[in-house]
DNA sequence: GATTGCTTGTTGACATGTCACCAAGCTAGC
DNA sequence: GCTAGCTTGGTGACATGTCAACAAGCAATC
């Protein structure tokens, strides 16, 4: 029986047990250690960061490739300011361009330019071969099966309102 | 059939089939969201970033709460520049401490202070619900199963020696 | 058509992480 | 013991991310 000084759940926590701790901690770790590899491996083999990578991903999947820096912030996950900030470091790279947005004059229309199409283009090969060998050649199919709907779940969960 | 100008694979990459894309899209979705929920959730309860939980934590499970510095950097994955850098605002919070080593004079102990453990204490349960609410008691047995099992495949893939 | 309030994207200050380098100390081979 | 090379932890410069504030434009209501 456990009493408590600060005011907080007077129940004892529901620490996890052996079976959820092992869970929990082996997806810590491989998050860190997959992250780290496929980092190193995307700078060694295109010269981008995951950053740049994601954005580059998203413009050229756009149907003209180009999208509002709003649109692909919300898309990304990202706020507007990461973004902005990043965009200005990936236009001065000549990556990106900005455009303005006919119909609204506060608008940011971000656009793919040739360079960034073509590194994508480059990039993404190697990428794949890096998540295959890292990760995805390493599950059966009934991983891959459980992690898709496990993630797709608390996606769900952490995407519903508040 | 395809020919590349600039040396690479003259084969067709294996892009992802579509489960495989799915488990892949999922899993970076997932590993996005959870962190910044679990992020904002450990804010608001303990005033901690996920880096100062994790600093803490390993110091509060080593035996005499202290830990050479780059020893804690191996466990975490973490630089040790990062590290030192992280210390040094932590120790000005007064949540950790640095000592000398006995036996190695270039050495550096870190030790948790009495803050540095009431901190962690206060935080744990706030921190394990965050966790299982927004993913634990999301997922089915075999689901938790099936994640110690890939995650500890793939951590131990990106162990071995290169 | 003005007032009010929301949205958009940018900026600057600051927090954090990375990288290359360094001084000091250890260690192994001679 | 001495020396050559490695290890340790720290530092400064710089890259990146966060946060609050802002100007400009849009939209809705009267």
């Amino acid at each position: 029986m456990s009493t408590r000084g600060y005011g907080g759940p007077v129940t004892e926590p529901r620490w996890l047990d052996e079976k959820q701790a092992r869970a929990w901690r082996g997806y810590r770790r491989m998050r860190a250690l997959l992250d780290l590899q496929i980092t190193r491996d995307l700078a060694a083999d295109s010269g981008l960061s995951d950053a740049d990578y994601d954005v580059l991903s998203n413009l050229s999947e756009a149907s003209p490739h180009r999208l509002r820096l709003t649109e692909l912030a919300t898309t990304m996950l990202w706020s507007k300011s990461r973004l902005s900030h990043h965009l200005t470091r990936m236009q001065q790279r000549g990556l990106v361009d900005r455009e303005e947005c006919a119909g609204d004059a506060r608008g940011s229309i971000i656009v793919l330019t040739g360079a960034g199409l073509r590194a994508i283009e480059e990039a993404a090969p190697h990428h794949v071969a890096s998540v295959r060998r890292h990760m995805i050649d390493l599950l059966t199919d009934e991983e891959i099966a459980a992690l898709a709907a496990l993630s797709h779940r608390v996606v769900a969960h952490l995407t519903a309102a508040p």
